[in-house]
DNA sequence: GCGACAG
DNA sequence: ATCTTGTCGC
């Protein structure tokens, strides 16, 4: 159990989340370190962020793994926009794994938009967190993708909150979602 | 009032 | 993120 302190602000997600990110893999090497992963898949992004730094770069840096950024929504940075063409460009996609840049007025190639499976209608938007190029970052997140968000977010999803509900569903303090 | 809004 | 209603597929 956890106690949240900072508020929700976008931009600023990892001064939220990355403390306890950071304290669940230091217990997870104290007590399980054969089950220590090689690369985590945080919900979030990477460097598709204001400062190029999301909260996939905060806990990378922080564990020294492997991190990938997955946003299931566009974070408008860089001139990026989730505007007429970008929907466009996400209608004109065919197949799951199928992908295109998400190039920002800069000129740098900030992420990919994913169609994570066949008849998937919202992309994911990929980046690099940590030790990753986006290439394979976009391939391992394919790879983990039986529905539209990988199973390794998805099961976090899923676990946390039904660890939410049979604990403090009907007492606690306002606790919601992710933590 | 309007645009933006990772989770 | 959360909430809600309805629909479709297995």
């Amino acid at each position: 159990m956890i106690c949240l302190t900072a508020p929700y602000i976008s931009g600023f997600l990892a001064f939220r989340e990355v403390p306890f990110l950071v304290d669940a893999i230091r217990r997870l090497q104290e007590k399980e370190p054969t089950l220590m992963p090689q690369v985590l898949l945080v919900d979030g992004n990477g460097v598709l962020h204001h400062q190029g730094f999301g909260v996939a770069c905060h806990l990378g840096v922080l564990t020294g793994l492997p991190c990938i950024g997955v946003a299931k929504k566009l974070l408008q940075v860089d001139g990026l926009e989730n505007n007429a063409v970008h929907k466009e460009k996400i209608r004109l996609l065919q197949a799951g794994g199928d992908t295109f840049p998400l190039m920002g007025n800069s000129g740098t190639i900030l992420g990919m938009a994913l169609k994570s499976h066949d008849h998937s209608t919202k992309p994911l938007y990929i980046s690099v967190g940590h030790k990753m190029s986006l290439e394979a970052a976009v391939r391992l997140t394919h790879c983990c993708c039986r529905f539209r968000i990988p199973e390794p977010v998805r099961q976090a999803d899923i676990r946390s909150r039904e660890y939410i509900r049979r604990t403090l569903g009907h007492s606690g303090p306002p606790v919601s979602g992710q933590e």
